[in-house]
This record gives C-alpha cells, sequence and structure tokens, in this order.
DNA sequence: CCTCGTTTTGCAAGTATATTGCAAATGCAA
DNA sequence: TTGCATTTGCAATATACTTGCAAAACGAGG
C-alpha cells in the first residue's frame, strides 16, 4: 500500500488537501468520526461543509472510508485500512464510544446460513454492542 | 405479557389510539421501519409527524420498541418483542432490507471480552450484514 | 514554469428528518 | 359525567445532508 494521496491518484482522482486531511484526521482518530467533527478537527483554512461531505462520499465509494451506523442522527466514518475490520461499543446513558479490533471474527456461519435462506450474498457487517461504560456504570450502580 | 395497551398503562401511560398504531404497524410489519413508513401505513386519520416522533421516543424509552441503526439518513423502528432478537440485511445495490432470527445467536464471548478490556457492561447489540440481495446479483453478474 | 482543460471548491439555496412551544383535544380515574 | 393530567396538531425551528453554479485549484503537456 501507498500513501492516501497516491492511493487517491491511482484510482484517478486528484489527492486534494481536503481529501488528505479527511484521511489523516480519520486515521488519527481511535473512534469513527462524524462530518462535523472531521471539519473541527480541520486546520485551517477549513473548508466548506459541502466540501466534506463530497469527498466523504467519494472516498467511500472508492473504498477508502467507510461509513458507520451508530443509534444516532448523523453518520460516522472512519478509514477502511486494508482488511482491518472493527466494533464499537457505545453507552447508553453518555454515548461514548469505544472501538476494538475483534481477536477474531467469524460471522461466516451467519452468512452461510442468509445465503441458504434468504439468497443474499454477504459482503460486510457491521456489529455494535451497546451497555454502559464505566463510568456510567459507577454512577448508576452507585458503587 | 399482556396487550399493548396494557403494558403501556401498567407503565403509567395512557394508551392512545397513535401508540396503539404504531405498535400494530411494527408488529405487523418483517422489517424494521422509518417514521414516514409508519405514518403511512396509519389508517386516517393521520396524526401529525411529530406526534409519531414524539411516541416512537417514548416507547422506546420504555423498551417496547427499538431503533435499528442501517446506513441511511432515518432511523428504523422495531418492536421489541420479549427477547425475541433479530438480524438484518441490507442489500447495498437497491436498499431492500431482510430480517431474520438467529438460530442462535452467541456472541457471548465478544461481551466478556469487551467488559474484561474497555469496562463496557454490555446489555444489548446490534448485528447487520451487507451484500447483493438475490436479484441485484443475477443483474450485476449477468447470470 | 506556464497554459489549458478538467475536477473540485465555496457559497447559497434547497430538501429531508427530527425537535419544540403552546393552545386545543383527548384519556381516564373518580 | 366531570376534572385534571397528558397528549395531540400546528407552526416554527433545528440539524443533517444535497445540489447548482461560478470561481479556484489540480496536474498533464509543452
Amino acid at each position: 500500500m501507498g500513501t492516501p494521496a497516491e492511493a487517491l491518484r491511482k484510482l484517478g482522482y486528484p489527492a486534494t488537501r481536503g481529501r488528505g486531511e479527511i484521511l489523516r484526521i480519520l486515521t488519527e482518530s481511535p473512534i469513527p468520526l462524524s462530518s462535523k467533527e472531521i471539519l473541527d478537527r480541520f486546520p485551517p483554512p477549513r473548508p466548506d461543509a459541502s466540501t466534506v461531505y463530497r469527498n466523504l462520499s467519494l472516498l467511500a465509494s472508492l473504498g477508502l472510508v467507510r461509513s458507520v451506523a451508530l443509534h444516532e442522527r448523523s453518520r460516522r466514518y472512519e478509514v477502511a485500512s486494508d482488511g482491518a475490520h472493527r466494533h464499537r461499543v457505545v453507552c447508553r446513558e453518555c454515548g461514548r464510544i469505544a472501538s476494538f479490533e475483534p481477536r477474531r471474527c467469524d460471522l461466516s456461519r451467519f452468512e452461510a446460513d442468509i445465503r441458504s435462506t434468504l439468497g443474499y450474498d454477504v459482503k460486510d457487517h457491521s456489529l455494535e454492542f451497546f451497555g454502559a461504560c464505566p463510568d456510567c456504570r459507577r454512577t448508576e450502580n452507585g458503587r
């Protein structure tokens, strides 16, 4: 693999500043970010929000980033680095998100079932957990 | 368990027509519905959209319905019936959604890992698959 | 290094989804 | 049936995202 800029140019798209920054920002974040959060981390001069949206769509369609659906109003994005695959845990109280790489993520049994019963060819999945983060557990249990 | 109306009254909330219809509509649907889809299925007179949103929030906070996060712009909802637990498969091409009840859904290994490494107390999870539905597979493969 | 055609960006306007305040209508216990 | 708390409809507002268009940036070729 190469730098993000190389990856983009190889695919025939100019590596503009905005695209590079989005990839850098997402790479540096341990959790997926919303477009607003991405914008807030942009070093000045900040691009317009529409530019960020357009670039996120492009990068997603090229497979360089991936959108993550948590139970929120806005979408979040993370880098889709080479096979690495992540799951999320979201705190139902405070919304805190943690992201982790599964030790081994074998859902092939599900995928085989789905193919035979529903006929879908599964290419990807998304697994999120919801519960209480350490801080909120402490508060609500009273200990 | 009892009727939805009883469940609501037991929790101290009036069982209004809107609430009853929402629960009925969601119960009858094999896949989770958006607020707009719910509204469209309402027998006249249709309530205002804000009423549907308010009731969905209430029902969700009471645990009678549950929101499902697919990679879309709007939220979807399904009934949270007594332990029954569903997963979804979404077609990346046409958006078609299928829902199924897992034969056995053992993600306790994940949950134990999460508790020990991240400290979250997991109460729930959400697993979605993405791929190509039978129709779109046929079209894109050319056979 | 400069020129030129293509692609992207900023800006403004537009759309979809969701939330909120308030007065009128409804639910339901007595 | 009455009375009071709760909910509903309506209108306004907020938020997330999309789109059209002219100006600016990109980068290939000279």
